[in-house]
DNA sequence: ATCAAACATGAAAACCTTTACATCGTTAGG
DNA sequence: CCTAACGATGTAAAGGTTTTCATGTTTGAT
C-alpha cells in the first residue's frame, strides 16, 4: 500500500519536472533565435527534444513517438498537430537515446586490411549505397592486417556501436573468442575473399566460372599454348581461378602443361618475375592467362621490356578490371568484377541476417563479366 | 517533509532494483556459458553492465565508472578489485549509453562524392588511421554529387551520431540553413577542395607552389613552350594550378602565350579533346603540364594515337600522382600529393576543433613532391 | 441496451552510462 | 582537542528514446 502511494507521487514529481524541463528548452531556443546566427559553430547546443515537440502538440511523448514510428497507430489530427509541432522544433531523434533504448545502432562495421586497395573501393560504394537505402550507416575500420587493430575494432561491436559486420579480410578478426565473454560474433558476411574455416556467408564473383570463361576466349582466338600466371597453394582465390583455367582447357581437349602454370601472389611484381622465368627457361606460351590484373601488369611490363609487339606476338588476359586495366598498353582484356552489385547484395544478405532470416545459401557468386580490350589477339604468325 | 521521505524509500527501492537485475544479468550469462558456444549468432545477446561489474566488485557502479575513466581518483586496492571484475565479466562500456550521457559520440562523418575516387581513398586511410589512434571512429557517405543524400547524411550530425564532418566536396552539404532548427553546422574541416564561400578550415596541398615546381621542371628540361591543359574559371584547384604555372614562366622571364593554355574539367576525356584541339589549331608546345594526372592521361592516349614517339617528340607532366600513373606508357612524370599526412593533418585539426581549440590558421598547405618518371625528357631534336 | 472488441492515448519503466553532490572517515594544522 | 581539508566512495539525477501496460473512449454486434 505505502509503495503504492509513494509510486504515485513519485511519478507525478517526474512529470512534473519534465514539462519544466520542456519548456526550458523552448526559452533556450528562442533565445537562441534572437541571437541569430552567431552560435553556428558552438558545440553543446541544446536541440530540440521529444518533449519540446510533446509540449507543442500537447500530447504525451508516447504519441510523439507513435506518431513519427508507426503513424498508422495515431488518430489523423493528432498526427497533423505533430507533424507540425516536429517542423517547428526542428526535432530529430536522437540516434543514441534510440539505440540505447532498442539495443540496435543501425551501424554496420566495414573491416579491410586496406581501403585504398582499388579492388575495395567500389565495393565499398555498393555497400554503403544499399546500407543508406536501408537507413543504415557504414562505419570504417582499416587494419592493416595488424591483429592489434582487428581486435581494437571489436569494441564497436561490443560496444553495440554496430550491429554486423562486413570482413574483407579472409579470415575472423582477431580477438574473437578469446576471452570467455568475447566470443560474442555479430551477424556477419565475406566480401572479396571467403573466410577460410568457417560458415560465414560469401557474396563475392565467380571465380572458377569466371576463369573458364576467361581462359575460352583465348582459345576461340586459337590460342592452345596458354601459360596460368598466379599459382598458389595458400590463396582460394587463386586455386579457385587456376582450377576454372584447367576446365577450360580439359573441355577443350588441350593437355594442361605444367611448365606453362607458374607461381604467383598477385602482385605486379610476381607477374614479371614469371614472365622473366618463362624466358629463362624457353618455355614460351601464345597468351598468359593472370590470375588478376595487377599480375597482368607485370607480364605486359616484362614484354613490353623486351620489346615485343602486344598483342601481336603475345596475348594477355586479366581478371578484376581495376582502375587501370583501360590504361595500360594495350589495354587489358580481362574479366569484369561487379562490384558494385557485390558490394549491394553483401550488404542486403547482411540486413537479412541482422532481421533474423536465415539465408538459404551460404554462398552467393556472381557472374563477371567478358571485358574485351586490346591485350588479347587472333593467334597469327609467329 | 513528505517529499523527502518519499524520496528516500524511492531511493532505496530503486537500488534494490539494480541489485537484483544485476544477479539476473549474471545467472543469464552463467546459462549462457553453460550452453556453450551455441549463440554465437545470437542477436540480441545481454552483455555485462556497468552494474554486473559493480555487484561482483562491492562497489557502487559510479566507483567502477570512475575506475576505468579516471583510475587515479579510486583506491589502488579498489581498481584492482574492478580490473578484476571486468576481465571476469568480459564487461565493455555501452558506447550507447555513454555518448548519450556525455552528449558526444566519438564519431566523425566524412562526406564524399565518390568513395571509389583513386584521389579519395589514401585520404580517407590517413583520416581513418589518424581518427582510429585518437579513439574515434569514422563513418562514411558517398554523396555521389546528390543534394538528396548529403541531406539525408545530416541526419547523423542532427542526431549526435557524429560529432563532426570532414568535407571531399568543396561545397557545405545541402540542407543546411534552410530551415530555423537545421542550421547547426557541426565543427568541420575541407580537404581534397576548399569550401568556396565559407571559412571552413582546409588540408591540403599547395596548389600554387606544386605547379610552380612542376612547371620548372619542364623549364629545367630545357622547354619553353609549355602548354597548360585545364584552364577553369570555376574550380578553385584548376585555377591554383594555373597560377603556379604563370607564376614559373614569369619567373623565368618566358612569356605566357595565351594559346598555349586550354579549357579541361580535369576529366581525362577533356585532356584528349584538348590536346586534339591544339592539333586542329597546329598551335604545338614541346610540353603539356596539365591540371591533374586523369588529364595528362588523356593527353598521353590522343598523342600515343597519333604514333608521336613520348617522350622524346613530347613531354607531359601530370598533378597529383593517383595510382595508375607509374603504369601508363610512358610513366608519368607528376606531383604527388601526400595524402595519408592531407587525412592525418586534417583529422588531426578536426579533433582540435571538437576539443573547442581555436586553430591559429585557417589553411594547412602540404608540400608536393616531384615524382620523376619517363614521360618528361630534356628537350632535343624535334 | 449491453458487452466486447477495437482504438487512441498516457504513464512510467527500461536502456546504461557519467557526474554533481553528499557522506563518511582520516589526517594535518592550529 | 577541534576544525578544516581531503580522499574515497556512494546516491541519484540526467541524458532522450521506445514500449508495455493501463485507462478511457468509441464502435459494432447482439
Amino acid at each position: 500500500m505505502f509503495d503504492v502511494k509513494v509510486y504515485t507521487i513519485g511519478k507525478r514529481y517526474n512529470r512534473v519536472g519534465r514539462v519544466w524541463r520542456a519548456l526550458q528548452h523552448l526559452l533556450q531556443a528562442e533565445n537562441a533565435d534572437a541571437r541569430g546566427c552567431a552560435g553556428a559553430f558552438l558545440q553543446h547546443q541544446k536541440l530540440a527534444t521529444i518533449e519540446d515537440v510533446a509540449a507543442i502538440a500537447g500530447v504525451s511523448i508516447a504519441t510523439v513517438s507513435r506518431a513519427i514510428n508507426e503513424p498508422g497507430k495515431v488518430a489523423d489530427e493528432t498526427r497533423r498537430r505533430v507533424t507540425e509541432a516536429v517542423a517547428k522544433t526542428g526535432y530529430t531523434t536522437n540516434a543514441m537515446a534510440r539505440s540505447l533504448r532498442m539495443r540496435r545502432s543501425n551501424m554496420i562495421l566495414i573491416l579491410a586490411p586496406d581501403v585504398g586497395d582499388p579492388n575495395f573501393s567500389n565495393i565499398l560504394v555498393g555497400l554503403e549505397t544499399e546500407a543508406s537505402k536501408r537507413g543504415y550507416g557504414v562505419l570504417i575500420g582499416n587494419t592493416q592486417n595488424d591483429a592489434t587493430r582487428e581486435t581494437d575494432y571489436l569494441r564497436f561491436i561490443s560496444s553495440n556501436q554496430a550491429d554486423g559486420l562486413i570482413l574483407f579480410t579472409g579470415h575472423l578478426p582477431y580477438g574473437f573468442g578469446n576471452e570467455a565473454g568475447e566470443s560474442r560474433l555479430p551477424p556477419m558476411v565475406a566480401v572479396n575473399e571467403p573466410v577460410s574455416d568457417s560458415d560465414v556467408p560469401f557474396v563475392g564473383v565467380d571465380n572458377f566460372e569466371g576463369s573458364r570463361v576467361a581462359t575460352e576466349h583465348l582459345i576461340s582466338q586459337g590460342h592452345r599454348r596458354i601459360a596460368f600466371i598466379g599459382h598458389s597453394t595458400t590463396k582460394a582465390v587463386n586455386m579457385l581461378r587456376e582450377r576454372g583455367y584447367r576446365a577450360a582447357l580439359e573441355g577443350q581437349a588441350i593437355a594442361v602443361d605444367p611448365r606453362l602454370i607458374l607461381d604467383g601472389d598477385g602482385t605486379t611484381e610476381s607477374g614479371r618475375a614469371a614472365t622473366e622465368q618463362m624466358f629463362v627457361r624457353d618455355v614460351l606460351p601464345t597468351a598468359f592467362l593472370c590470375v588478376n590484373d595487377a599480375t597482368a601488369l607485370g607480364v605486359i611490363i616484362s614484354l613490353n621490356a623486351r620489346k615485343y609487339d602486344l598483342p601481336r606476338q603475345f596475348s594477355v588476359m586479366g581478371f578484376d578490371d581495376i582502375s587501370f586495366a583501360s590504361f595500360v598498353t594495350p589495354s587489358l582484356t580481362t574479366m569484369k568484377q561487379p562490384r558494385l552489385k557485390i558490394g549491394e547484395e553483401a550488404m542486403d544478405l547482411l540486413l537479412a541476417l541482422l532481421a533474423g532470416k536465415t539465408p538459404e545459401k551460404k554462398e552467393v557468386l556472381l557472374r563477371s563479366e567478358l571485358i574485351v580490350r586490346n591485350s588479347v589477339s587472333r593467334i597469327g604468325r609467329e
